[in-house]
RNA sequence: GCCCCCAUCGUCUAGUGGUUAGGACACCGCUCUUUCAAGGCGGCAGCGGGAGUUCAAUUCUCCCUGGGGGCACCA
C-alpha cells in the first residue's frame, strides 16, 4: 500500500486562510510543502481557506500570494496558476461543500441540529466549571420531527453536525511521530456546515484535499488533533486518507507559539526591513530540518536536492533572529556590487539620500557605495544609517568622534596642509591618496593613525565606517576639499 | 479539567547502548587593520529529574516535571 502511495505523483498544499498577513510560522509550513513537492518532483498546490466571511479579506489573500511569490515558493496549481482541480478558493466552493454535507445527513452521519451560539457557550461554561470537558452534548442528535419543525418555526436556522462514533479509536498515522491515537467518545460531535452555509475547516479541508488529489498533508502540530475528527469523515464517506505529517511549531523567545506579541512576525516586514527572500527561506529551512554534516547555507538547487521528511526533526524551535541575521549579511556578502545596489536604491530613495531619478552616473556611484559598504550590512535597511554621510553634505559630527580624534592641537594644521597637498594632486586615486597621507605623517611627526582618523571625521563626521581611501574617492576630489574646509570652520568656532 | 505532542550548550541542531557528546548562531578573547565590518585562530557553554532494563545509558521503557498545542457556527 506505501508502495502505491509512493509512487501516485506526489500532490501536496499550502492552505492559508487571509485573515492576516503571510506569518513566518505559515511561512515555514508552505516551505516544507513546496520543498517536498519540489524533491520528489510533484505539484505544489496554494489553496485560499477564505470561508470566514467576518475574517478573510481580499487584499490579505492578495498580500499572501505576493510574499509567497516574493519567496520564490511557486505553486503549479492556485490562483494566478489556474489547474485542473479549481476553484482554489474556498470561497468558491461552497456548492461542493454543501452536497457533500446533504450527503452525509441523508446517510445518518450527520444531523441538523438547531442549538443557538447562545445556548452553546451557555453550556459549555457549565461543563468546564464542573470539570467536565467542553464538548458538544449531542442533544440535536435525536431531535423529533415535532421539535424540529418548533426550531424551524422559531426561525432558527440549523447547522450540520457530524455524527463521531461514540466508541472505537482513531488513529492518526503521521510520518514524522509514528501512530497517535485518539479515543472518538472524548470527541464531540462537530459542525461542518455553519448556519450560513459555509464549511467549517476541518470538513472543506477534508473534500478539497480529497478533490485536489493531495497526498500528503504537511501542516503545523497545532492540527494534529484535529487530524481524527477529520479522519472520521473520510471514513464516512468512504475516502481514502491522504498521509499526514505534523510539523512543530515555531515559538517566540519566551517559548509560546510564535504571533504578533513576539514583535514582527509577518513576511512583508521582513521584506521592508531588508531580508533577501532566500536567507529568510534557508533559514527557515534549518528550524525543524538538518543535514547530518553541519552545513547552514544551500542554494536552492541543493535543499532541493538534500531536503527529505526523514530529517525532519520533532521538537518545537524557538525563531532567531540573530541567526536569520548573520545568513542575511552573509547573502549580501555574496551578492554583485550591482546586484546589492539594484536593492539599495529603494532605501536611499524613501530616506530621501537620493533623487526619485537616479542618473546614470550617480547609479555608478551607488553601485561603488554597495561594494565598500556591503560587508557590514546585516539588513539592506541599514544602509541609510551607514552610509548617509556619503549622499549628505550637512551630516552631523559625531561629538565623540570630535573629541577624541579632532579635538588635537595638530588637527588645524594638519587639515590645513592635507587640504594643499590634496589640491596639488593631479589624480586623484586612492594609492596616492595613502601615499600623500603616510609621508604627511612622517612630516608632522604622527602615526599614520593620527593622519587619517581627522580626515575621517571631516569626512563621514564620525569614528567608524568604511575604508578611508575607498570612501574619499567616491567622494571625490572636490568634496574632500570642500568637507575639509567645513570641518577646518567647524573647529574654528 | 480532559486529550495530544515535545524535551542535547542561551538559540538552531548532529549523534551513539561504550564518543574527549560534533557543528552553526550568539557571546568572550586574540589576530589582521587607520576605525568599523568581514576574515583567521581560540574560548565559554548542553544530554530536565527519578526509577527500571543492561556489564554499560544522553541513547531503550515507565513515571514525574517543564514547555507547547487542541477541546469554536476560527482556521
Amino acid at each position: 500500500m506505501l508502495d502505491k502511495m509512493d509512487k501516485r505523483e506526489v500532490r501536496v498544499r499550502f492552505a492559508p486562510s487571509p485573515t492576516g498577513e503571510l506569518h513566518i510560522g505559515g511561512t515555514r509550513t508552505a516551505l516544507f510543502n513546496w520543498l517536498f513537492a519540489r524533491h520528489r518532483k510533484g505539484k505544489f498546490i496554494l489553496r485560499i481557506e477564505d470561508t470566514d466571511v467576518l475574517r478573510s479579506k481580499d487584499d490579505l489573500s492578495q498580500s499572501v500570494i505576493e510574499s509567497l511569490k516574493w519567496l520564490g515558493l511557486d505553486w503549479d496549481e492556485g490562483p494566478e496558476a489556474g489547474g485542473d482541480y479549481g476553484p482554489y478558493f474556498q470561497s468558491q466552493r461552497l456548492q461542493i461543500y454543501k452536497e457533500y454535507a446533504h450527503k452525509l445527513l441523508k446517510e445518518g452521519r450527520a444531523y441538523l441540529c438547531y442549538c443557538t451560539q447562545e445556548e452553546l457557550e451557555e453550556r459549555k461554561r457549565e461543563k468546564q466549571k464542573e470539570g467536565k470537558p467542553p464538548k458538544y452534548d449531542g442533544r440535536c442528535r435525536n431531535l423529533s420531527e415535532e421539535k424540529r419543525r418548533h426550531f424551524e418555526e422559531e426561525g432558527r436556522r440549523a447547522v450540520i453536525r457530524f455524527k463521531v462514533p461514540q466508541e472505537g479509536i482513531t488513529y492518526v498515522e503521521d510520518l514524522l511521530r509514528g501512530r497517535v491515537s485518539f479515543e472518538n467518545k472524548l470527541i464531540g460531535d462537530f459542525v461542518i456546515l455553519k448556519s450560513d452555509g459555509t464549511p467549517t475547516y476541518n470538513f472543506a479541508n477534508v473534500i478539497d484535499d480529497t478533490l485536489m488529489k493531495i497526498t500528503h498533508v504537511i501542516r503545523g502540530d497545532d492540527h494534529l488533533s484535529n487530524t481524527p475528527r477529520q479522519i472520521l469523515i473520510y471514513q464516512a464517506l468512504s475516502l481514502q486518507t491522504p498521509q499526514f505529517a505534523h510539523l512543530s511549531m515555531i515559538l517566540g523567545k519566551d517559548g509560546a507559539k510564535l504571533s504578533k506579541r513576539h514583535g514582527a512576525t509577518s513576511v512583508s516586514y521582513y521584506r521592508k526591513k531588508g531580508y533577501l527572500p532566500w536567507a529568510i527561506v534557508n533559514y527557515l529551512t534549518l528550524l525543524g530540518w538538518s543535514t547530518s554534516d553541519s552545513q547552514q547555507l544551500f542554494s536552492k538547487e541543493e535543499l532541493i536536492e538534500k531536503f527529505g521528511l526523514e530529517r525532519v526533526g520533532r521538537n518545537p524551535a524557538v525563531f532567531d533572529i540573530k541567526k536569520l541575521e548573520w545568513m542575511n549579511g552573509e547573502y549580501i556578502r555574496r551578492m554583485e556590487p550591482e546586484e546589492v545596489a539594484s536593492l539599495l536604491i529603494p532605501y536611499l530613495k524613501e530616506k530621501g539620500l537620493i533623487k526619485e531619478k537616479a542618473m546614470p552616473e550617480e547609479r555608478e556611484r551607488i553601485e561603488k557605495i554597495a561594494s565598500i559598504e556591503q560587508e557590514r550590512l546585516k539588513v539592506l535597511s541599514e544602509i541609510t544609517d551607514l552610509a548617509d554621510f556619503f549622499f549628505k553634505k550637512d551630516f552631523v559630527y559625531e561629538a565623540e568622534a570630535v573629541e577624541k580624534r579632532l579635538n588635537k592641537e595638530y588637527a588645524p594644521s594638519l587639515l590645513k596642509e592635507m587640504k594643499k597637498e590634496i589640491e596639488e594632486l593631479t589624480s586623484f586615486t586612492e594609492e596616492e591618496l595613502e601615499d600623500l597621507l603616510r609621508s604627511l605623517a612622517k612630516k608632522f611627526s604622527l602615526s599614520p593613525g593620527e593622519v587619517f582618523h581627522p580626515l575621517r571625521i571631516a569626512l563621514t563626521g564620525r569614528m567608524r565606517g568604511p575604508g578611508l581611501f575607498e570612501l574619499a574617492t567616491v567622494l571625490g576630489k572636490e568634496e574632500v576639499l570642500r568637507r575639509i574646509d567645513r570641518t577646518l570652520a567647524m573647529l574654528k568656532k
